[in-house]
DNA sequence: GCCTCGTTTGTTAGCGGTAACATGCGCATC
DNA sequence: GATGCGCATGTTACCGCTAACAAACGAGGC
């Protein structure tokens, strides 16, 4: 930047504020600036920007996996919304574990992020009172915090929220009432991977079939596998042999679901025939699956992309709207009725 | 640090040895420099740490797309090789343009990053020139330099490269070679996302069929088009349409294949009797379609997991290897034979 | 012509660590 | 008992940029 400012035949104060805030100069010292530093292929150093400023426009985005879909497209909206303004994503993986996400987050924490980004409202009392003691913005993505009470679950205490996501409850409530509706009587459920928020679908689904009086526990299957086609196929057999009768299925992930639709494929069992089946995340080629499947779209790109705004919003105002003013964005989701039932 | 120095009665560079080389002080001291860092929640500036010693301990991660589940995929095999060790992904989306990626290469040069992992080789002359200056380590992934001659192919001139990838030439001409062998005689291409790797997947398999006398240039459909399993239905539609008598098919990508089954099924096509269908990636789910499909495995995890290996090597010894001794680590792929063949 | 004000540029002093060198100490050596 | 050596710790001087304040300058008002 010294060379920068020497070329330029200004100080070096000066060529940091032509490259940052060009209007804060005069319109000939710009473009001297301007010139000495393409000439020279100069790049300002963001860590030492970082260190003066106090900002190192990055923000720590922590999700679960990199192989669920749900969370790339998740990333994908954080990613797309954040760059632009010239924030840079931390991605950190958690692993799905309460107790890995707070150990990542101390480490992306050293990073010095202007903000963070979390998956879901299941945070150990560490990650609970790490985030107690920030002074940046969080969002909170996924799922929504229990309105009206924050005090009382989700065991996030007295820390107000800011959450953008939709109601899993509901949604999973929504497709119970859905294989009701279609007149199902035996309908069973297939869940993997059972983190807090496939827990609240399959609570959801589950109230609704008691509250039109067809709830059968046994017909719950539920592995802590991570969800997969492979997965799918296996325990539609394994739900099938035990329970036969079975007339619907809700696999609470559509890999699942696609792998239950090609098992029956094999089988010969004819879906929506025999048995319906409805999954769950409305992943890419649920449309175009034999016959297309019914399930739950979900705005995880939209989630992503909302909750970096907001996550802007605060960073730039300065005032971490966190605190003072906690939101709740509900973003819904959408029951897409196709033919598996 | 002040703080923490105080507390334990040491100076501050006494508690930055403690913490990051304890075995550099004495035992009492790094339990007494420990407690006070625990006790006042001292977290080290990891910006401040990377100003003074230039080392930022993070690696840019240039992919394409993260909706692509190959990239994800190598990203996922990338970072649970860096963060173990310390580092932190940057990761950038290219959007498969290589000058979208000079400009994303540039920002993230910004942030220093201490090494940084490309996909493919096909990068503009302004990329090339930013990396020929670069004195970290580079490693380019997903694709092999050209052997023996680097100067030749891939307009990566006198800029020695390290890679780690497969040869996608050769496993297109798998492809393609399986399918004569199959006896196959009308046999199809359909891509989609015409970047350079699928470009040299689609000249092997061109290579097999010539070499056999059975290639067909009007069989080829080829779409810039993202690939997904909606495009694949599609095109199957669309390869028939103008060559109803096709009896084999190679889609350049998994999504597109599990497409055109869908759509063989739907339109009564039986599958491998009147139509072969060959994919290429292996992606999740490819053993459960109906039938299984035939494709190639390709190492996009272990190429990940190497390329960031390779990375740290070059980092941690402070000379890039880059430079004097460039690499080419071929990891090869598997011709996956199922039913759809 | 002098004063005030706003605009543009410069100066100073860090941000929070770490490299490199300096120091002090205990111990083996002669 | 003096000398030298190695190890543990301290001191100094930055890393490259920016916040905050200071100064210089021209324009407009009285």
């Amino acid at each position: 930047m010294a060379d920068v400012a020497a070329a330029a035949g200004v100080s070096a104060m000066t060529v940091s504020r032509a490259l940052r805030r060009p209007d804060t100069v005069s319109e000939e010292v710009r473009a001297r600036v301007e010139e000495a530093s393409r000439r020279l292929g100069f790049v300002p150093s963001r860590v030492a920007s970082a260190l003066a400023s106090a900002r190192t426009m990055t923000v720590a985005v922590l999700i679960p996996s990199l192989t669920n879909a749900v969370f790339i497209d998740l990333l994908a909206g954080v990613q797309e919304t954040l760059s632009p303004q010239g924030y840079q994503p931390l991605v950190g993986i958690t692993g799905y574990g309460p107790e890995a996400e707070e150990r990542v987050l101390r480490t992306q924490l050293a990073h010095d992020p202007d903000g963070v980004i979390l998956s879901g409202l299941d945070h150990t009392p560490g990650t609970w009172d790490l985030l107690r003691g920030l002074t940046i913005p969080v969002v909170h993505t996924m799922d929504l915090s229990v309105e009206g009470d924050l005090m009382a679950e989700g065991g996030h205490g007295d820390c107000p929220v800011q959450t953008v996501g939709f109601s899993q409850f509901d949604a999973g409530y929504a497709v119970g009432a859905h294989l009701v509706a279609r007149g199902r009587r035996r309908i069973g459920l297939i869940a993997g991977q059972l983190d807090s928020r496939t827990r609240q679908r399959c609570d959801g689904w589950r109230q609704a079939l008691r509250d039109a009086g067809r709830h059968d526990p046994a017909r719950e299957l539920m592995v802590p596998d991570a969800t997969s086609v492979a997965l799918g196929a296996e325990l539609l057999e394994r739900a099938l042999a035990t329970h036969p009768d079975t007339d619907a299925l809700f696999l609470c992930n559509d890999d699942l679901a696609q792998g239950a639709l090609f098992q029956c494929a094999r089988l010969g069992i004819p879906v929506p025939e025999r048995l319906a089946v409805a999954g769950f995340n409305d992943l890419a080629g649920a449309a175009w699956t034999v016959p297309p499947l019914t399930t739950v779209a979900t705005p995880r790109r939209a989630i992503g992309v909302e909750a970096a705004r907001l996550l802007i919003a605060g960073m730039e105002s300065r005032t971490p709207q966190s605190r003072e003013n906690p939101r709740r964005v509900d973003l819904g989701f959408r029951l897409m009725v196709r033919e598996t039932t």
